[in-house]
DNA sequence: TCATTAAATTGTT
DNA sequence: AACAATTTAATGA
C-alpha cells in the first residue's frame, strides 16, 4: 500500500454518511488480517467490533452438542457483519472463522453505537442490510424443504453475488467444494456433481478451490 | 528458473 | 468414509 488506504470512503456504509460523520467513523476503524483456517472469534467472546470483510472470505458457524460443524452464512468482500452482538452488547453467538486469508476492517462498539445514535444515513444503510439478509434466510428455510441438491448448492453460491450484501464481490470466489457443503448442508459430494452439472449447464466455471460465476440471476432461481 | 516434495482439493467408489 | 488422482504452494539447488 503506497498511500495508506481510506478504510472508511470504502465501506459500502460511508456513502449515505456526511463528512463529520464519515471522520467520526474513520476514528473508530482499525484493520486486521487472518490466515486460513483461524479463528477470527470464538462462540462466547466478547469482541465489541462490527467487522466488514475488506478482502478475503469467512464463515459464521457453529458446532452442535453432537459435535457436527454447522455453516449459517459466509461473508465476503464489502460484507459487514456482528451488528447483533454489538448492538446487544453480548457474546458472540457463533464462531468465526477465515476460510482463505482474509482482512478484516473493525468498526468499535463505541463508534458504532454513535452512528446509530446519530446518523441517519448509517441507519439506512444497517435496515437495508438486515431487510436483505432477512429476505436471504427466509428463502434459506423455504428452498431448504422444497428444492433438490443442486438447486441448494446453486443458490448458496448466489449469496456471495447478491450486490446489496456484497457489492465489492467479483465474479470469482475461493472456496473448496467442502466449505460449499458445509454452507449448503450437503456433503462434499454432492456439491461436486451440482458442481459439474451447473457447470454443464454454463452457469459457472469450476476449478480447483475456486469458482467462476458466469450467471449469478439463475444461479439464484435455479430449481430442478 | 526448474525440479522435488508436501499439502490441499478434487474425483470416484 | 476411504482411496486415488490432480493441482497448488513451498522449498532448495
Amino acid at each position: 500500500m503506497s498511500t495508506k488506504r481510506d478504510i472508511a470512503l470504502d465501506a459500502i456504509w460511508a456513502a449515505e454518511l456526511t463528512d463529520d460523520e464519515l471522520e467520526r467513523a474513520r476514528r473508530g476503524l482499525s484493520e486486521r488480517s487472518f490466515s486460513k483456517g483461524s479463528y477470527i472469534c470464538h462462540r462466547g467472546d466478547r469482541l465489541d467490533h462490527w467487522t466488514g470483510v475488506t478482502d478475503g472470505l469467512i464463515k459464521i458457524s457453529a458446532i452442535s452438542a453432537a459435535g457436527k460443524a454447522m455453516t449459517f452464512a459466509g461473508v465476503t468482500d464489502g460484507g459487514w457483519f456482528g451488528e447483533g452482538s454489538v448492538l446487544k452488547g453480548e457474546r458472540r453467538q457463533y464462531d468465526v472463522v477465515a476460510i482463505r486469508d482474509t482482512r478484516l476492517a473493525m468498526l468499535s462498539r463505541s463508534s458504532f453505537l454513535w452512528l446509530f445514535e446519530n446518523s441517519t444515513g448509517f441507519n439506512r444503510f444497517l435496515v437495508r442490510q438486515l431487510n436483505e439478509r432477512m429476505g436471504q434466510f427466509i428463502a434459506t428455510i423455504e428452498y431448504d424443504r422444497i428444492l433438490g441438491p443442486t438447486a441448494r448448492v446453486a443458490r448458496n453460491l448466489s449469496w456471495f453475488f447478491n450486490r446489496t450484501l456484497y457489492p465489492r464481490a467479483g465474479t470469482t470466489i475461493e472456496i473448496s467444494q467442502e466449505e460449499l457443503g458445509l454452507l449448503a448442508g450437503v456433503s462434499r459430494q454432492v456439491v461436486n456433481r451440482a458442481l459439474r452439472a451447473l457447470e454443464d449447464e454454463g452457469l459457472l466455471k469450476a476449478e480447483h478451490g475456486r469458482i467462476t460465476v458466469v450467471d449469478a440471476s439463475a444461479l439464484s432461481r435455479y430449481d430442478s
